[in-house]
DNA sequence: TGTACATCAGTGAACGCGCGTTCACTGATGTAC
DNA sequence: TGTACATCAGTGAACGCGCGTTCACTGATGTAC
């Protein structure tokens, strides 16, 4: 049980990655301290610029971690048509909406992304661009590139309609509108790529 | 010119629900603290509590007020199909995700409004439906409760949108983004209110 | 095997600053006589 | 018309607190001989 040594430091440093991840889908990003941060894992808050630069790296590097396990819960999914209206329900389901915590980050963060530095959107939209040509392969596997932006939107549909949903105070209306919202992203998809179907 | 007198001093109350609505759409509702939003009205932090019992009473009252403001403006343009069509391109335009001091307190501020306490929560619901009866009554008007879903969903879909466009780095894929929106908004509202056009 | 030293992850106190909120006070305005 | 007083919107300093960040220090671990 190493305290010291290379592999002990980076264990830690994921550690840290992955509580504030949690935190800031909770609290969101402004609203999460570096103290409650470090908390979080465990640690004070003097260890945090051993393991980062500025809280803002902390920013970036959750945020694309928070998309990889996005991205890794979702193709172990199965392929298909079948498999992509799973997606869709899965992320549109009332279970989601009220656990940001374990969501994505999307949902939980995108206008306070949208306000931050240019380091941070940039590593944003790499990490959503994996995550959609993921999908677009799923949805047109001999052609991928063609639904790239059909994918986009519907992410896009999906993650305003979870936001919606969430700060609605009236629980019928926001599931009806959750159901509405997979009504609108298949209809986008099976529009789209009539490809792949199971 | 009474510097003294109810009138003034709802004026004045005004002017701050007004300057702070734009703040919190540029630096979000935890990115605005207390003295700034006076100083953007020109008053010092000390008057704040003569106008509201609290930051989070402002917070509500500027989130109606600038929901009442989107609700006016849309109230301005044409009926018909041809004003359905108009408003989502506005909505959906490279203009509005660049501006967003001057655009929708939902496209800015969504998922904070998410995380704020019940009573603002509510006040924006009751706002944002009242936004959508008036846009299905545009849509159906012989039967606007029909379509009060669709709505919402369309209001979602664009909200997502507009917040994915602007937390993209890559421009030319954040413009594309915005004509699928549009694309998808026009698919959503013409498979279901096949009535009032023009 | 045992001892002396080097390494370094993490602690905890402190930095200046801005937060939301309170309150004694100012000074311009309106009212009474 | 002029003077004395009441009203009250707004000022500005202060409250305790948490912010992001820095740094001298601790103490457990690994290495050298």
């Amino acid at each position: 049980m190493a305290r010291y040594g290379k592999e002990h430091k980076l264990a830690t440093r994921q550690r840290i990655i992955e509580t504030a991840g949690r935190r800031f889908k909770r609290s969101g990003i402004d609203g999460s301290g570096v103290a409650t941060l470090m908390a979080d894992a465990g640690l004070t808050n003097g260890a945090f610029y051993a393991h980062f630069a500025s809280k803002e790296d902390l920013v970036a590097t959750a945020v694309s971690d928070q998309l990889r396990d996005q991205r890794e819960r979702l193709a172990a999914v199965a392929p298909g048509r079948a498999g992509v209206e799973q997606i869709v329900r899965a992320y549109l389901s009332p279970e989601h909406r009220d656990n940001p915590e374990e969501g994505c980050p999307s949902a939980a963060l995108l206008d306070e992304i949208g306000r931050c530095g240019d380091p941070t959107r940039q590593v944003y939209t790499d990490s959503v661009l994996a995550i959609m040509d993921d999908f677009a392969a799923r949805l047109a596997p001999h052609d991928p590139q063609s639904v790239r932006t059909t994918v986009l939107g519907v992410y896009a549909l999906m993650v305003g309609t979870l936001q919606l949903s969430r700060a609605l105070s009236d629980r019928r209306l926001a599931d009806d509108l959750l159901e509405q919202g997979v009504r609108n992203a298949l209809a986008v998809l099976d529009g789209e790529g009539a490809a792949s179907g199971t």
